[in-house]
DNA sequence: ACCATCTGTGTAACCGGTTACATGACAGGT
DNA sequence: ACCTGTCATGTAACCGGTTACACAGATGGT
């Protein structure tokens, strides 16, 4: 037997479905006597109404689409955790796609979205600006994260490497760092190439002595870096890495190596992964959770039409540990 | 703006909307003149199918909805992209709900779905069989997961917390333990509940000495009960702990007390969390992703109508480490 | 020449809600 | 008695697709 729809309803009531739905959505023209034989009737035949067709007359529903690429650990359930918690306060759900293909698969995923969600936040790095302007409906409002537009097009949010890559030279030529070495991330990596560029920046304001040396974010490509480092006997008393694993790694090698953390090299990462803290790694905290909670905020103003557009950028925040620092907890 | 409807196609490309709907989806009784005229008025256009009137008209959403209670970390970004894989496989999309609140929270969540999704796999810890019987739209297809119901009722998948218990206890057994510790999880928590019971049947079995002490999933928990094992003088040499975080917290808590594991006290926990591996943690790894894939593939076996029903237990893996056995890696 | 069949297309009902507008009953004012 | 306004409710169009059915024109067999 499939579930009653308004009109059981309205029949079991011996009323119109104008009056259930009036009842239903509790306008106020409804005399108590009726609202009392709808709501019977809904409890008797356990209504429940069909959210799907309610969005189609309403052209609302109260849905809000997230397409990310295809994410792991940490990152992807903290963004989606910060999304939902903004979403359920205002009563949306999160109809989630990863993008697992490439560009074609990216363009039918976005496009899956229109009918079905109120607004869509976009993550698709193998997406270009004029890519995306084609495959998102005109009049689907849209929050871009992290992906490589820049100024014009629709609103967005992005990460800001550049503040916490300074951040991190900052630090380390402040405990007294003379040459620093900067692991870079994988090319086509727009967040490493960012911390990379902001690294070298850095380190010229200060004027003090660094190197930049290849990485892919893997613990390997980490712990590779300082072995070659030190087969080549640099004289480094520094690393940056683009980011925690490559740090990690970096780690592991230099004690190793026999070398000490911090009294001959202090070591720095990027993103705060949870074992960033047991290992008393100093890195830059990404409050991804936040990133996607904003995100939300901004889409939900897009939305309802209140929001001014442009890009937003997100602050991250240098965590200042026993890597870098002996006297830090 | 607003975005282009299947009738301005009509409009552009002089047929009915009949013959563009037929067009668009690859029925044979369309001309090849047709077929192109309306080609060029949906790229002329940029349309873009609405999903929900489709669903509406189909009675089908390629999507399925998730309803997960507040769960952190790990856990629910791996289960979500289990799900996702299999969804994604299928040209499905998942429409997700967090359960923040209490009973009435939850079944508004779960009757937000109806009409919005094609199947929904449910994990509420806080809603017991009958009001979920009650919450769910009698026609709309569900699994549930790790949710306190027993036979009967809907089709569902547990995790099989004893099988998980049983092999540690028999791995400590076998590597000489002779008095074994388990710190359990939160009263209520049904997970912890099936650990605790079935470390009591194991120990039993083996006519081993035993004894269980409280805890609540944190780690401080687990340090906690280890200080005051030590403290009451306690001859234990083996623990293990209903979750890996209390795992963690106990390594940390006999280390301070200047016990050596594994050669004074062998410590075990359960779920392998990334952290484990590099503690060298001896655990029960719930291939938590694994899980979520089983669990939409049995879903959509449901949706499909060919699924036999039941409850099936999803099998852990013990996973040996230096915690408990020196000469592992 | 005629009927059967087939092909390509259009018309309109339908999915399950919402809502503008029409209607009928009743109250109050003159 | 009549007009006006208010209130509760019903009727039917609409949201944007799909599809059963009708139909016109072409084809072919007799």
């Amino acid at each position: 037997m499939p579930d009653a729809t308004i009109r059981d309803v309205a029949r079991r009531a011996h009323v119109s479905v104008a009056t259930v739905s009036r009842a239903l959505n509790g306008l106020d023209n409804v005399s108590d006597q009726t609202r009392t034989r709808v709501a019977d009737a809904v409890r008797e035949l356990g209504y429940v109404p069909h959210a799907g067709a309610r969005s189609l007359s309403l052209a609302r529903s109260n849905a809000i689409g997230v397409v990310l690429p295809d994410l792991y650990g940490e990152f992807f359930s903290e963004i989606v955790r910060g999304m939902d918690r903004e979403a359920s306060r205002c009563g949306y759900l999160l109809l989630l796609s990863n993008l697992h293909g490439r560009k074609q698969q990216a363009v039918l995923a976005l496009q899956a979205m229109r009918g079905r969600v109120d607004g869509l936040v976009v993550m698709a790095p193998q997406l270009s600006e004029p890519d995306l302007a084609q495959a998102l409906p005109a009049a689907l409002p849209a929050l871009l994260v992290n992906t490589r537009t820049k100024d014009g097009g629709r609103p967005s949010i992005h990460l800001d490497n550049a503040a916490g890559a300074h951040a991190v030279v900052d630090h380390l030529v402040n405990v007294g760092r003379k040459y620093l070495v900067h692991i870079a991330g994988p090319d086509g990596n727009i967040d490493a190439q960012e911390r990379t560029d902001a690294f070298r920046d850095a380190c010229t304001r200060h004027r003090v002595r660094f190197e930049i040396v290849p990485g892919d974010f893997t613990e390997e490509s980490g712990a590779g870096a300082i072995e070659k480092l030190l087969r080549d006997g640099r004289a480094f008393d520094a690393i940056f890495a683009s980011n925690d694993n490559m740090a990690i790694g970096a780690l592991q090698a230099l004690r190793s190596a026999g070398l000490c953390v911090p009294q001959d090299v202090a070591v720095a990462g990027f993103d705060d992964v949870p074992l960033a803290k047991h290992l008393g790694l100093t890195t830059v905290r990404v409050r991804i959770a936040e990133l996607g909670e904003r995100a939300l905020v901004r889409l939900l103003a897009i939305v309802g039409g209140e929001d001014g557009g442009g890009d937003e950028l997100h602050a991250p925040e240098l965590v200042v540990r026993a890597s870098t620092d002996q006297s830090a907890a």
